[in-house]
Formats: structure tokens, C-alpha cells, sequence
DNA sequence: ACACTAAATGGCACTTTTTGACCTATATAG
DNA sequence: CTATATAGGTCAAAAAGTGCCATTTAGTGT
């Protein structure tokens, strides 16, 4: 499970080094394999290949003509791409992922059990800031899912 | 699989670019050859030839006389075009489909699964843009699959 | 606090991919 | 039969991606 959070800086050409915890998730996988999608927010999400392939048959189920499927579809299939880790450990972040999410100098790798996400260092920041000021409502959001 | 996205440009004379992880995928099923198609929306739809050939399957158990079924046919099978990459891996898409996705410089090529469809850019962040301007909504019926 | 090890980053050289350009072959219309 | 347009091949410049080495920074144990 993908836990914790780094921050790294991503340099001109777009290489981001993967936090080594991180990297060990994927060693023992026994691979130096990551896929990056589109997140919801302007983020990206990364995965190990294993848990990419759950997400790849969940997709694979849905209609090619349906809207709301191909919408999807678009979103995450149109914008995954497998990234092999170099030997240093770094990844090249494609051009039109990385001006997806506003990556600049200053990144994020948050955890987040069977993926961890890449975020601009600010826009994290603002959005954390953002949905953690009405504590009440959230509190209500999570009584609801029973915790 | 085809996945991902990228940015090409098509030149006056119509020739396109096909992404190197997409011919990739035609290495594998050992063909140089794709099938292209009228899409739903404003775009091409580019298959390899085996994916192609599913289609062709699922599209001769349809009627030849409910609307919607001969309708689709006309769309797809009447619009499909095989086409040759050449020695820099390009295509030349024929006018007709070129107008009809409306591309002129700026394309895209979008991964999603069986088959990639080719946008114009800017057809496609509009597309898109209105397609994702629920995101509340979004959320829910992603929820619903699971994710 | 110090030395030692591992991780992260920057820089450079090299390869691959993309794209524009030019040139030839084939077809079409006058 | 000639002029014009389209299709298709090949070359080469430009842009993007990749591998490797070296330096800096951070983490760990003594």
C-alpha cells in the first residue's frame, strides 16, 4: 500500500524522481514499471501495473458508445501511459500530463493505498486547505460512510 | 491496449503521425495497417486490423432494416478505410474523414482500448471540457462502478 | 556531532520520434 | 497530349525522450 507523503522536485525535462518507499511498492512487484493517469482533480494518479490492471478491467467492461463510459474511458485510458523508472529512479512525466496538473518545480507524492497521486506542491496545498475548512460537513460526509 | 494521448501535427497534405506506442501495438499483431473510421462524435476512429475485425462481427449481427442498426452501419462500415503507414510511421487520412473530424493542424491521438480516435484539439478539449463540467455527478456514477 | 550510506537532482551526450521539405509517379480534366 | 492535382517515397532538421555520471542533499547509526 502506497502511504506517506514526499515532496521532490520535477526539473525542466519533467523527470521526477519516485520517493524510494514508493519505488519499493514496485520492487516487490518485481517491476520498474508506474502508470500515470488523469486524476480527477489536476492531479495524476500513479499506479503499479498490478493495480493499473484492475482499473484497465473495471474499464474494459464499460460501453464504447454510452456517454458517461466514453467520457471516462477518454479520461483515464485517453491519458495513461506506462513510465519505466530509470536508474535513478526517475520517471519522464509526459509533456501534457505534467501541464495537466501545473507541475513546475515543486511536487507532491501523496499515498493513497493502491495508488499515490502527484500534485503540484501549491495546488495541494489549496485544495486541502479548501475542503478541510468546513470540518463539520466532513465529519458528516464520513459518520455516513461509518467511520 | 492502446492508451495514452498525443499531440500531432497533420500536414496540408493530410499525413498524419501515428504515435510510436501505437505502432507499437501494430508491431505486435505484426501488420502495418490500420482501419479508420467515422466516429459518434467529431472524430476518426483507428483500429488495428484485428480490433477491426470485431467490429466487422459485432456490426453483421445487427438488422439490416431497424433504423438505428443500419444507420451505424452506414456511419462506420460505409466511412471505414484502410490505411498504410509509411517509412516514418505516418498515414495519410483521406479528405473525407479529414473533414468530417475536422482536422486541420493540431490533432489528437487518444488511447482507449480496442482502438484510438483521432481529434482535432480543439474539438477535443471542448468535447471534453462540457463533458467533465459535472464533476459532482462524475464522482457518483464512478462510484457506482466501484472506482 | 560525526562519518557513512542512500536518495535526489543537475548536466551532458546520445537516440528516437516527429515534422517539414523536396521529388517522383499516377491519375484527371481540359 | 499537356497541365494540374493528389498520392506516396525519402531525406534531413528539429524536438523530445533516455541513459549515464557526478554532485548535492538528506537520512541513519555510532
Amino acid at each position: 500500500m502506497f502511504k506517506g507523503h514526499y515532496e521532490n522536485t520535477i526539473n525542466e525535462k519533467g523527470r521526477l524522481s519516485i520517493p524510494s518507499r514508493f519505488r519499493e511498492m514496485l520492487k516487490l512487484g518485481d517491476t520498474d514499471t508506474l502508470v500515470i493517469a488523469k486524476g480527477l482533480e489536476k492531479c495524476l494518479w500513479a499506479y503499479s501495473p498490478e493495480g493499473w490492471e484492475k482499473v484497465e478491467k473495471k474499464v474494459s467492461g464499460l460501453s464504447s458508445v454510452r456517454m458517461a463510459d466514453i467520457v471516462y474511458k477518454r479520461h483515464v485510458m485517453g491519458s495513461a501511459e506506462e513510465c519505466q523508472l530509470d536508474g535513478q529512479g526517475r520517471i519522464l512525466v509526459p509533456a501534457s500530463l505534467r501541464s495537466y496538473a501545473n507541475l513546475k518545480r515543486k511536487c507532491l507524492c501523496v499515498g493513497v493505498g493502491d495508488r499515490f497521486e502527484i500534485w503540484d506542491r501549491e495546488a495541494y496545498d489549496a485544495f486541502m486547505d479548501d475542503a478541510m475548512k468546513d470540518p463539520a460537513s466532513l465529519r458528516k460526509d464520513l459518520a455516513e460512510m461509518g467511520l
